[in-house]
DNA sequence: CTTTTGATTGACTGACGAGTCAATCAAAAG
DNA sequence: CTTTTGATTGACTCGTCAGTCAATCAAAAG
């Protein structure tokens, strides 16, 4: 029946979809979503554009195809995170380095995500994965944020709302990253001192006592 | 020659103009700038496509006419305030209380400017207005946080960034708000306890003498 | 009354591009 | 060899919609 054993087939397969992800990442990025046509990642990952829909059902599910991913890895490196053995304040750090690492390796999707959350304001499964990933993200913060002032590193906050923050935070830098020129406004400084002017007001001041 | 003085046939325009925008922000806050056919707007106008290219170049045009003024607004309500006669720190509370007011009673162009936002990613003249806003909100924060470093009620900090933060911080919410339920994140909450975690960290403690 | 001028209309067009499909290919199994 | 099955192709379709334009209207001036 089949030409080749399943495993191999769905080897194949996954190669294939891997392969026009790319091309579709290249495109969107360069062009951005709306202005790329099938055509031109169809061009892009030197396949027809017959193919493409073998492997997706449209642009939508391609433009999905790419984001979930990216999406579910960054909640997934963030979900480990509260359970490693440090002081809630270097789980700050270590939240803050790891979304700035995602930001870097993947520079040329940050406008892309702009238009995923235009895109997601009337695609309810894209906004599902929106929500899915604020609150992977905000429940981690919440997690870090309540050890820390329950063992008494930070001063009692409202860490529901305060938990939400550091993703509003990287939304709005990465708005700011996708418009502006590097002169204007450099992303890692803004988040870098952003985290450290928060813990200057979120840690306990020794000398305070609280 | 003209059927009426020019002032009156200006004054006209002006209110087709008006009636036209106020249609345009209607629809396309309800439905979204792709989704929106200029036959939509000309309905909802209750005028005919045709009249809508007498008073606009293109669909594009339109948008930029919508969302413009709105920008031009804001950026001159918060190029007046650091000369108001008040401390740093109340100026900070004013830009922030200014913002919120400006989210609130355009709450639902909010989505509309996550759509701006993709849209300014192609386009010049877009892009050249969010730059506008941008460094008139960065400036303004700037000279506010500068004098209070001078005056000492600040700590010191890197101007050039931290003045970019509270405009970040505002786009976050912006996409927060557009793409979450209430339930998720409390717009008006997250800015303001935002600007007290971060005062917190900003001023100087009277015990501590910095 | 007539003329002038700009406003208004809405049916129309022309381009565009996502998605389709009948035909072909190719690898493995029998 | 033949058969089977899924992969691949790319020319084509067909709905959509921004923008156009010839015709009409209406207000003021002469």
């Amino acid at each position: 029946m089949s030409p080749r054993t399943k495993e191999q087939n769905e080897q194949i397969r996954r190669e294939r979809r891997a392969q026009i992800l790319d091309a579709a990442r290249q495109v969107f990025a360069g062009q951005g979503f709306h202005a790329t046509r099938m055509s031109d990642i169809a061009r892009a990952a030197g396949v027809s554009q017959g193919t493409l829909y073998h492997y997706f059902r449209s642009k939508d599910d391609l433009f999905m195809g790419l984001l979930f991913p990216w999406a579910e890895r960054l909640a997934e490196a963030v979900r480990g995170l509260p359970d490693s053995p440090s002081s809630a304040t270097d789980k700050m750090w270590a939240m803050s380095r790891l979304a700035t690492a995602f930001f870097q390796a993947d520079e040329e999707l940050m406008p892309v995500l702009v238009e995923f959350w235009a895109y997601a304001l009337r695609n309810p499964e894209a906004n599902e994965g929106f929500r899915d990933l604020f609150q992977a993200m905000q429940e981690s913060y919440a997690a870090i944020i309540e050890e820390g002032v329950a063992n008494g590193e930070f001063k009692p906050v409202d860490v529901q709302t305060i938990s939400a923050l550091p993703f509003a935070v990287l939304d709005g830098v990465i708005v700011l990253a996708s418009l502006l020129d590097r002169s204007l406004m450099q992303p890692e400084q803004v988040v870098e001192q952003t985290q450290q002017l928060v813990f200057d007001g979120l840690l306990v001041k020794e000398r305070d006592g609280q």
